[in-house]
DNA sequence: GAGACTTGCAGAATCGTGCCTTCCAACCGG
DNA sequence: CCGGTTGGAAGGCACGATTCTGCAAGTCTC
């Protein structure tokens, strides 16, 4: 006997459904999507049947009728084999926060992708929209799913013309400069620069900006490079550039552990923070509230950049973006703590305060 | 005229690159997958038309065929909107890095999904099988999974008698008593404890080992506990342990930022490390490498989890695992630095008085 | 009370692949 | 000459949902 389909093992259909209620699929179709014109008693018929048979609807049926999957790929650069750098742990974990907060606010989830152009995982996951972090100029990997008309945010605005949906980013040069400023108001003379090997965006503009305040203020520079995702190598940088014999009196790291870092190194050349030396590093990590001393951050506002971008490819997803603005720009927060402050107001102790600081 | 398939607007389908070739759909699908029994010739020429016409295979339709999408889910907890909690961040950090490559390296990708039950993301995505980290008792996602008969696989052993596919975790107990031993042989008489307030294994399976250990040895038990998604709680409860009556002079913290937090309260209250107080953290950060003086951390190896995890579910999901155990325990790794190491004939100062020999 | 309109629902096409079945031609030994 | 085997490729169904079209019955209007 061919029953309606008895031969289904483990998960109900929507045929079961249709069959247990009485009705035919296209009414079980929209009394759960909420769509056809069907009598609120009709509704709450279909609905308890399905949940009675412990019904849900196959994900990739669907995709492939209505062509939307839900998914949103986070692509992440990747050093050698590991995904996301580690230097970057801190943004990466609050910008990927925000971002999965923001999709699933809006009923998509995150697939995690790596930046290489190995097809396979990319063509195996249907994608409705890519957020990309820091690309590459002529990145194959993003041309090819603008190709297939993919919408493609990118944290960090493009390198050279890849014609992205919409971008997020930073005002790093105005952020590397108005810090620079507050090092020289703190007293700072000589202003040296930790930054990175790579050609990132991120590296490459904020340490033009840095030559260029420098060329303004008459400044020598006085930098250090070294490969951000080697955290020896950094401890190494610190300590060559206060071996300097033009050793600065203020450093600024571009990368969250140069802090830590070049604490460590002054402590070694026995350089009081902030009295001998101003330290401002770029960073999301709350420990440097809690050095000795506190240590002055840049924060880049993962958690803004993550929602923005979502909220941008989503807009793109949907077609709500006629007319909007295709970049946004974050503003970056100073962070003003101890190491930065010349003139300490001399603290007097007190006790750590409570959320609202009441 | 009604050619082949005129209509198509946007990307290419098989039918297009089967027309192209002269050949049928199946030749083509064969030809790909590397299935029938084709002549080199016939698939070097398909691949070759597929490739001109950047053609894609439809993931859904893919994935709804042949009933494996290639896409694992990763559950993280949630605290109110934020998905993974703050005081996890280096652990979930270098957990998923370490499940996205194993992922990528088998040929799946990950999906990151909240753990509330909240249906609608849940069912939109079709998954081959999930990680879940530590779960709570009942859990009605992993249960809603298992019914649906899809592997999980879970980070933490399951609390209660949560049915899951595999677990991979530590042994807590032994990492604590462990490094109590450890304390204790530096020289700790009274050895404090930095605990959450939350119920999940890994703080409950800690701190029953701590109280193990107490009554064991004699040792009355010396902790505070706070909610441990709140930073600020922590410093709070940092600086309430060490104002205690009954002070303890080695302090071990389950948090990542409770080494921070320790040295801060310490150096308000005059507290020399080590000399005055050990410390201990569990941590997989980099900073407490550099702090003054390095903080003796607790690894929990999240980068040997993740790839367990994501190796049994896929051997799980693709049929492997006949035989294979089901739970797997990670060793953790005692990283001692100077703050647990006291002085070596640096005669100790006994601590405020307190009860004595009871 | 007859057309016009609305309500409530069913039939069936369709999305793009994978794969099972069928079919043809060529080849081969006896 | 003929049945059997094998290489090569096409036909067509199924996966499980969405949705367009359409039909019957009820309601309204004048």
């Amino acid at each position: 006997m061919s029953g309606p389909t008895g031969r289904r093992l483990g998960r109900a259909g929507i045929r079961d459904v249709a069959a247990a209620a009485g009705v035919s699929i296209t009414t079980v179709s929209d009394a759960l999507n909420g769509k056809g014109r069907l009598p609120d008693a009709t509704r709450r018929h279909v609905r308890e049947v399905a949940d009675r048979l412990g019904y849900r609807p196959s994900a990739a049926a669907r995709t492939l009728r209505t062509g939307k999957s839900g998914l949103i790929g986070l692509t992440v650069t990747t050093y050698g084999d590991e995904p996301f750098t580690f230097t970057e742990f801190a943004y990466f974990a609050e910008m990927a926060r925000a971002a999965t907060s923001a999709a699933l606010a809006r009923g998509y989830a995150l697939v995690i992708l790596p930046a290489t152009s190995r097809h396979d995982v990319w063509s195996n996951v249907a994608l409705d929209g890519t957020v990309v972090i820091d690309p590459s100029d002529q990145d194959p990997v993003v041309t090819e799913l603008l190709r297939q008309g993919i919408p493609v945010v990118s944290d960090g605005r493009p390198a050279g013309t890849l014609p992205v949906t919409a971008w997020v980013d930073n005002d790093h040069e105005a952020a590397v400069t108005d810090l620079l400023d507050h090092l020289s108001e703190a007293g700072a003379r000589r202003i040296g620069l930790l930054t990175g090997t790579t050609t990132d965006t991120y590296t490459r503009l904020s340490t033009s900006a840095y030559l260029d305040w420098c060329r303004r203020t008459g400044q020598d520079p006085v930098y250090e490079k070294y490969p951000a995702h080697d955290p020896y190598a950094g401890a190494v940088a610190a300590d060559r550039l206060l071996a300097r014999p033009d050793r600065p009196d203020a450093v600024y790291g571009l990368f969250d552990p140069n802090g830590t870092d070049l604490l460590a190194a002054a402590r070694r050349y026995g350089l009081r923070v902030p009295d001998d030396l101003l330290l401002v590093c770029c960073s999301e990590s709350a420990v440097y509230a809690a050095t000795d001393p506190p240590i002055t951050t840049l924060s880049l506002k993962p958690r803004r950049i993550g929602t923005a971008v979502v909220q941008l490819l989503i807009d793109a997803i949907e077609g709500l973006d006629a007319g909007r603005p295709v970049e946004q720009v974050i503003p970056t927060e100073l962070m003003v703590r101890t190491s930065s402050q010349r003139r300490p107001p001399r603290t007097t102790i007190s006790p750590p305060r409570g959320p609202t600081g009441r």
